[in-house]
DNA sequence: GATGGTTTTGCAACAAAGTGCAAAATGAAG
DNA sequence: CTTCATTTTGCACTTTGTTGCAAAACCATC
């Protein structure tokens, strides 16, 4: 549903061809809304008989040739016009929290810990990335323009939500290591069934 | 990929027919996954062609009559397996913050604002729900056992979620408030298009 | 005991997302 | 100039999620 906005805005900040697009996707874009190769040609094919994007130069072979696309006012419009639409929030779904829930209920999940820090690590690895890009592409500067501002806000988003991800993993970590306390009373100590 | 799994814990939790398991997606496990009653439908059927679950009871008519379900040992097996399993942190998808960076490609969103708003209300209000369940279901006690644990950690990941939108909304609208300070040293005070 | 509303279950069609695979062009190596 | 790997594009299939609608049971009322 978002997908094709996606694609407008990528080519909207710079005309590009399917292959270009899908570089992107593994960078900026990517990083909020994440596409494969074969969904982004798809969805151009798409956006260009809807009249939103077109092929910018001359040759029009039909495989395997290098093809660059810009929008056109109509996509333009179409996006803009989704950015003033009214959406709700879009509810958490998340299978992370369902595992440790489904843990709960199984009485399973003895090494989830292993799990959970190798996520901590991978959020730890994303959030020093994002911080790499904020350095180099936001300087503390006075007066940035609204555009900047807004793409500066979309990246502290990231920033935030990973560091959230980081604090609740490390949280949710010392949690289930200290004392398992069963509702008995029963002290289990180092053995293996803490989980 | 993770639905059934939701419902088989759900059932662990509790047997249910599919009416009350579709209640029970609009509370506790769907605030971290949703689903509406037609896939809920869908998904025991194929659990119980599985061999996963199994309608409790005795009468067996076709259609419009109530059907408990309860797991069975495979369904449970399948579950605590899926917890064991490894899996990608989900990557962030979110329509909102594409939204904004869409709105920096356009130079558009006019009243953005409004919608940032509507959304901090929303999240204030979710918030409050969690908090409320926190309150209810997990006093401060010692000695829980691990089960109580995971569920609360769980919740807390809600809370914290809920927190950092909060708090990310609010630093947005207060950035996009203050001078919107153009590139160029125009400073257009309350012309509409700022957006 | 027919009628009409509600509850509960479910099918069917569609849309969006994910995966596997291959065809046309291009370029390098023998 | 043939062969082979690589680049670029794209089709086809599958799964997952969403929406619309309806059938069977159940319950009340006339």
């Amino acid at each position: 549903m978002s997908l094709p906005h996606a694609i407008l805005t990528a080519l909207l900040e710079k005309p590009s061809s399917g292959l270009e697009l899908t570089r992107r996707f593994d960078r900026s874009i990517g990083y909020f809304w994440q596409a494969t190769h074969q969904q982004i040609y798809r969805e151009l094919g798409k956006l260009e008989q809807a009249g939103h994007i077109r092929v910018l130069p001359s040759r029009q072979p039909t495989r395997g040739q290098r093809k660059e696309y810009e929008v056109l006012p109509a996509g333009r419009e179409e996006l803009a016009s989704w950015v003033d639409r009214r959406e709700e929030p879009r509810a958490v779904r998340d299978p992370l929290l369902l595992r440790l829930r489904a843990a709960a209920a199984t009485g399973g999940g003895a090494d989830l810990d292993e799990e959970l820090r190798r996520h901590l690590l991978l959020h730890r690895q994303q959030l020093a990335a994002y911080r790499e890009i904020e350095r180099r592409d936001f300087p503390p500067e006075r007066r940035v323009s609204r555009e900047d501002r807004l793409r500066h806000v979309v990246l502290r988003g990231g920033i935030e939500l990973e560091s959230f991800w980081i604090a609740w993993l490390s949280d949710t970590l010392s949690e289930l290591a200290d004392g398992p306390g069963e509702p008995d009373g029963v002290r289990p100590d180092a053995t293996a069934d803490g989980a």
